[in-house]
DNA sequence: AATCTGTCTATTGTGGATAAAAGACAAATA
DNA sequence: TATTTGTCTTTTATCCACAATAGACAGATT
């Protein structure tokens, strides 16, 4: 195989719920927009509804002849891409399982684990060292320098530095700018989550990110805002492997960055300053404690 | 082919330097340590020396039976790794010939006119694409950002950053640390240079880089340590194509160097902090000064 | 007893092949 | 005239093969 077919598969299903709202589809370079997918696979969707008795296709001409049943749908595992799966493979291995620092990464090993090539495999090392958690030795293996303790203190300084910068160019973006807008519709959520803590306290994570991501942009420094992938990888997979305390913890945290919002929205670059330290250390606080 | 064997050609004519200073080799894996090469790589360098009658090889002797010749070592050109010559290929094209920002980059183009694989050229792309200049569009090319004014701007915000900390935790290294010999040596080198500026004015840019990665280092933070490449590699190639005032540009810089080192020396934070920003205020100018 | 060598195996670096996906262009259509 | 479609070409993502290189282990040597 040397391509798996995913952009088709997971354009396909989300062909199918835009036909599920109209009785003829638009035209194929539109639907390519929708999608956000070439024309060569906008047809090939096409070919198979029709395959699939879902449209009538000719031409411009394309009616829905009936709504999709839910086993018309793939697998989501078959539309992941090779990298996601790679990702989430990898990152089991060495956050969840018992990896040590200095632990020798095989590509070859990792591949045949997986059940992929070893390009995709290289491919993603090589992109996954830039977040400082492996090594390369040239003509040879690559070491895991593992999720230690150093390494989330050095991680959460440089958050911290980039962070408090970037708020201080928030407070001082002008009223018509469309992140203050985001950041109400943020702050909504917050309020949402909070008033059905219960329940929803798992959504926490998503609008975390978020609303630091928001933050960090409004540097408009392209490396405050790439740093914050790794910022974001990490939270992202600590959140899902440790869920200890997880409601009380995120309600904490939502109190904070309502305050923290609040300060940002008074354009006092002293009171955010306060607000993003406070809120900075306690979450540096819950980052240290998972870690052993 | 599969593998260029610049590993062994290189490690040859480093071996060979070994070579003309004694009369006999040491063992297998002593030559190894010496050269960085795995033992595979010591015995075929050992064979091909004999081979060109520059030993004879027989277990553990290994007799030297004369100097080595000029036209003994492998010429340069066939010593540099794949990913140099691809990252100098590249550099070219995009900081010193017209490359527009918004250009697209192809892979299988670019192969073939570096004359290589595109996996090759794919994975530098990949490690390249942290240094903030170009983008990939999945599925599709590469987009160029280009050396820009922002870049230039956003990067030596980072590093303001960067090293006012790193330049912090300096002067509060104890005595005792070998990061104030290195200081030394480079302020000797300072010197040294200073004294002979006409003719040595080119030593600076490689003094540059000495001096700044020591700095960093003494962040002890791998994303400040990691984030000084991307300075490297700028002031790198920016020193290359660009040469107008170098000797006057280099003597400012190398006199800034000392008053900062002295500062460091000093002990005194806010006597270190005013020298950096003096020095790095001055490097941004003339970064600045060379883009259009 | 410690190190070195001979031999063998495993892994990495790189080019090449191929299906999937993107994209270019002219003819067709509204 | 502006889109849309049909057709065709180019490029990317991925697998595989193979030489270069690293590395393991037992027997030889000091």
């Amino acid at each position: 195989m040397a391509k798996q077919n995913t952009v088709f598969k997971d354009a396909y299903n989300r062909c199918l719920k835009v036909l599920a709202e109209t009785s003829s589809l638009p035209s194929e370079p539109e639907l390519g927009q929708v999608l956000g997918v070439s024309r060569t696979t906008v047809r090939a969707i096409l070919g198979r509804f029709e395959e699939a008795k879902l449209i009538t296709w000719d031409k411009r001409k394309k009616i829905v002849l009936r709504q999709p049943r839910p086993d018309d749908y793939f697998p989501t595992e078959e539309t992941d891409s090779l990298a996601e799966i790679i990702e989430r493979s990898f990152m089991r291995r060495i956050l969840a399982g018992g990896a040590e620092p200095g632990m020798q990464i095989n590509e070859l090993e990792l591949a045949r684990e997986i059940g992929t090539g070893t390009t995709s495999v290289r491919e993603f090392l090589i992109r996954f060292s830039r977040f400082g958690l492996i090594e390369k030795r040239p003509n040879s293996h690559w070491i895991l320098k593992g999720f230690t303790r150093e390494f989330a203190l050095e991680l959460t300084e440089v958050r911290e530095m980039f962070e408090l910068r970037s708020a201080a160019s928030f407070v001082a973006l002008p009223d018509s700018h469309s992140a203050w807008q985001e950041l109400s519709r943020i702050e909504a959520l917050h309020h949402e989550i909070l008033a059905d803590i219960d329940n929803r306290y798992k959504e926490f994570s998503e609008l975390d990110e978020r609303f630091h991501l928001l933050v960090h942009k409004s540097s408009s420094n392209r490396f405050i805002v790439d740093f914050y992938d790794i910022i974001s990888i990490v939270f992202h997979y600590h959140y899902q492997w440790n869920k200890t305390n997880a409601r009380q913890r995120n309600a904490r945290a939502l109190e904070e960055h309502l305050a923290y919002i609040e300060a940002l929205r008074s354009h006092d670059a002293k009171r955010a300053e306060e607000a993003c330290r406070r809120h900075l250390r306690s979450a540096r606080e819950t980052l240290l404690q998972s870690i052993p």
